[in-house]
DNA sequence: ATTATCTATAGATCTATAGATAATGC
DNA sequence: ATTATCTATAGATCTATAGATAATGC
């Protein structure tokens, strides 16, 4: 059927937004292409059309997830803003709309090279984010591994409040996070040795 | 055929022990019965006579994980002792053998009640004997935040580091965790307001 | 006779491909 | 004639079950 100019494209991108959400909430391996497409309507057949594999589709999926929680972050203003509505209940209970390397990293972790590529870069564009909003008396240095410490307790934090079975528990891991990453925001970490 | 005593509880175990370490390197849906059985020389029809079900399985061996995580804390006697561990390329390089709470904490967020039921008990008992080795002059508050702030940390840091593909940002997500949880057990974070 | 493991299979998935269909533009 | 989507299918999985097999104890 020859359809308006764009249809194909609006095709393609429903896809990939269902499939951000999806593959957040249920994992990468757990949604089939046939089932993805039945949520838009549509038929696995299809699916070759708009993207070369299963793989191919996950990579953007999980690309574009991360591009938005960086863009989110920006929009945040700063950093604390952003650690708070990072580690907030909100995200907790919204994995389809939160941010992947919560969610994704570790069937990032065993996927293929370009995958783990992808991920690579958009999570130093996190980093920098992150930086760029540090207080000016940090070093650089102590700006580029404070944002990676940051962002790793962030990530952490996330994971085990999403993982444990007790609401009560998964607060108080929230709760110790938040605090614990403001407190690297405002104090530089010391060496020990 | 009639082995000896203690021989299918050997076999039992050595189910346990495989997929343990193969749930870890490459996750529990990417682990199919037979190809596990397999990997014992043994065939996927023999399984159901140790395990109700695969689901079974993943929660037994994923708490032995934990079970096995904890103890390895236990002998590392000092908190930061642990973390210099745990932060370890070697830990990072050989996720097999390693904590499954970053392996497996995003299968197990969605997995059933049971599963996660399991690792919520678990989690607690790390957290335990974190705080037993917190510093004195820490209130009992202080001790349960900190515990929950640094294991986060440490899941959130080896998780990213495992994910990149990149060798020396993956050490310098490494170092970085190190260096602030090592801040934080010596300072208890503070309140930003 | 017992019993741990085996083979064989049901029934449900999965990714990917081939070729049919149908609606519109020429 | 074009082309986005469809149906149908290949071939490979997956979990779980049923019942056969074979080695030892009685």
């Amino acid at each position: 059927m020859r359809y308006e100019n764009g249809h194909k494209e609006a095709t393609r991108e429903k896809i990939l937004v269902e499939a951000a959400r999806r593959f957040r909430e249920e994992g990468i391996d757990a949604v089939g292409v046939a089932n993805l497409m039945g949520g838009i309507g549509l038929t696995q057949g299809g699916f070759y059309n708009h993207f070369a594999s299963k793989d191919a589709l996950a990579r953007e999926a999980m690309t574009n997830a991360l591009e938005a929680t960086k863009a989110r972050f920006e929009k945040d203003g700063s950093v604390v803003a952003l650690v708070e509505r990072y580690l907030s209940t909100a995200h907790r209970d919204h994995p389809g709309r939160g941010c992947p390397a919560v969610t994704l990293s570790q069937e990032i972790a065993r996927a293929s090279d370009e995958v783990r590529e992808g991920f690579t870069d958009e999570l130093e564009k996190i980093l920098a984010t992150i930086r760029g909003d540090l207080p000016a008396d940090m070093s650089a240095r102590q700006k580029k591994a404070t944002a990676m410490a940051a962002f790793s307790a962030m990530v952490g934090s996330m994971t085990l409040a999403r993982a444990v079975n007790d609401q009560a528990l998964s607060d108080d891991i929230l709760a110790a996070g938040k605090k614990a990453v403001l407190a690297m925001l405002q104090t530089p970490s010391r060496p020990t040795s």
